[in-house]
DNA sequence: TATGAATGAGTCTTCATTCAT
DNA sequence: CATGAATGAAGACTCATTCAT
């Protein structure tokens, strides 16, 4: 953790808030790359100040991503104290999309792993993930969350969202978008026999069957005489074919 | 489209190919902001080559992309002259993804479009998105594609998919959290109503009801008696406590 | 204009200045293609430092040939309050081709208007001008200075009065011709009609004689009473010399 | 000098020619910076064609400036063929300064005779000095020109007026300007004297007399009997001729 | 032999970091 | 302690010259 500099000063907690709030804004306006200096000057600051409190760039920009996360730590806290399960593991999800909109450049950091494996000792990502696991396992003993499902896959998830949600222009689409994903963690989704994947042999496959027409997936139904078609198109699009045979 | 240098000296195009996959593997493992001179020494060759045949690291990037484009779009005319509908749309949304894998960073080349508006234009993403296109729209005349779902939809998710694999680091893990993300775009799949994002309000709700046992929603059945339970393992569950009681 | 750095700091404003005074004689000796580490080598300071101060070499060099404007503009200034009018406007180009000797670069900038407009509208440049052609139209008033002659007439002798000296290796003889060429504008400097260049034919030889006070050349006049002055208002002044005497 | 390639091929000899045309136009538009590949472009060649006639850009650069001069000699020869010693020598220095003039940029080359001493030794350098001075003394001899004019000062003056041409950019005010700076050559041209240089305010007034030999300016003798010859040669001169006659 | 592709040294410019004021 | 000036390493890009085709 960075040493927190003039603890005890007024003035000097407030350029620190100072300098986070302006470092985020360029963060997430003009990337990772953006220069030292235009964070100092959105703070109005000098260089060496922001040097004095971060030690590195780098060390902003995990202060950045820590109080990101601190952020969100707050808001699971208070979802999981006032909703219940479901309703505070979705909500929580959405929530993280949606804050994390305007950072994806911290998702970025946060993806690339590989070059940056420190911050994931830090104390805020290891409550973040404390919080986020209570709220799945919550929502998977209340059953409205596929119980083959970790933490690893949620946090994998948010980041895909959060990538669509840059990428697709019409907001409201993109919402939509975050939701069809996310909803794909209900136990009621289908999940596709994976056999496209060259090289992921183990993947359970859930006992789906296909429209005899179109190959679409039909749902399950355990009782009852099984369904053939997936709908009546298809089931009048077979007809035609057999008569014509 | 950058003119290609010593279209007829088979050295040049050599050397061409040669700086493609090196750049295309070096904006891979070390991201957009990798170094020329890097390419160039990943090439064997001098950093001028390089400008000689791209007159920017911006043009070189371009290529990369297009020629990423050409592939998939290859792909995906593949699939389609040999698969059925749904094979052919799943079968290349799974292309995509897998292929651009390792190179997210185009992803964000393509997320980033203000940024970059030029390729847009470019006769590879057109023929991209037409080939897209007439996949997915056979898929949702063959019914196993939402209706409600258009061409950017498509992209964004595949684009999220992608981010996915690269925060996943178990790669069977990361293939499963695809395949179940892909799977939202199948008509059974449910969307959530769309109240917690506070202003996307238009979000046309299917009819959906839950599971009485484990609030799981139920697919829309029209006609006939309106089923409770998600499956037979919520009715005995619920059959128990009602005994327990 | 550059926007000055560290306007406040004693040693900010010393490094400027050594920077103008190194990139003034770097530019002298080497030329415009002098490169910018050189200057700083000469400035004893960092690339980097000036690149602070002057965003782009461009800048430099256009913040140097204002400098020179100005030393210019105050020598003409100093002359113009101190001295009559002959001899504030010769004594100023002369100012003017000593000073820009060393800086025929300089020149070379000012020749090259095309390329470079926009120190045109500089302040300083407008100034240099004002100053010129104050102290233009007072010699001409004065008598000792051609009427047919405009402000731009004498900035273009004046450059190529630096391109002499230039080009003439012996530093008296340099002095000499620019002597000659710049009395070319006093009254009495015989034009030979123009016929050599293509478009002005038709050239009438000269029998050339002089105005008695003010040595303009006049006009010949085969028949009839030879004039001895050039108007009304030389023989005015002549006659009002003789009863003085 | 350059060895002149394939002197026996046709081919080789007209693409010489073509190099040096394009050569010429190619730093006459874009000045001396121009790369040479622009210059290959220009002339339909390939640079290494280029690389084969002229070992170095150097080198072509002297052969165009060598092109140049001996087409000034050409016409220099011509004149002094067909005209009378005053027309002949001023018509070629209108010639060189107006020939010139697209082609300042091989004046920078002459100027600069530090960087670029070898020239100086080339055959054409030295034969347009011997048709130049041959022009020179011949309209001495004819008491059209200053006897106190060398070779070097008309150089130097052409030099300044192909700078005058440059840097003024009416056409027709340029060609006067340059006809008034040759017209200092002439014998009736009066020269301030030469002490402004430096530091010298007061500028003693002109009261000029002039040799009666060679109308060389006389230094004013206030007292005394008034000097007629500017020394002992012109005395000697004028007392031959009034003899002969 | 002509061509133009390859080379790499050299230039401008940026920016993280240090340090004098 | 805050400031912003100085630094220099590093990156994009150019071009004279060489060399393979």
């Amino acid at each position: 953790m960075t040493e927190v500099i003039g603890g005890d000063r007024a003035d000097a907690r407030r350029n620190r808030a100072k300098m986070l709030s302006a470092a985020g804004d360029a963060f997430a306006e003009q990337g990772l790359d953006v220069p030292l200096v235009e964070i100092a000057r959105r703070a109005g600051l000098g260089a060496g100040t922001v040097y004095r409190h971060f030690p590195t760039k780098q060390a902003l920009l995990e202060a950045v991503f820590t109080q990101h996360l601190d952020e969100l730590i707050a808001s699971g806290e208070r979802r999981a104290a006032q909703s219940a399960a479901t309703e505070a593991f979705f909500g929580f999800l959405l929530d993280v999309v949606e804050k994390s909109k305007r950072r994806e450049h911290l998702c970025d950091v946060v993806a690339a792993d590989a070059s940056w494996p420190r911050p994931m000792l830090t104390a805020s990502v290891l409550r973040f993930r404390q919080v986020l696991t209570a709220l799945l396992h919550a929502a998977q003993r209340a059953g409205s969350v596929r119980a083959d499902i970790g933490p690893d896959d949620v946090v994998a998830l948010t980041v895909g969202c959060v990538s669509m949600l840059a990428s697709r222009r019409d907001r409201a689409a993109g919402h939509r978008l975050v939701q069809l994903t996310l909803d794909s963690l209900r136990p009621s989704a289908v999940v596709t026999e994976g056999q496209y994947f060259r090289d992921s042999p183990d993947i359970r496959r859930d006992t789906v069957t296909f429209c005899a027409e179109c190959k679409a997936p039909l749902m399950v139904r355990p009782t009852g005489r099984p369904v053939r078609y997936c709908g009546a198109a298809c089931r009048q699009r077979a007809r035609r074919r057999r008569l014509a045979s």
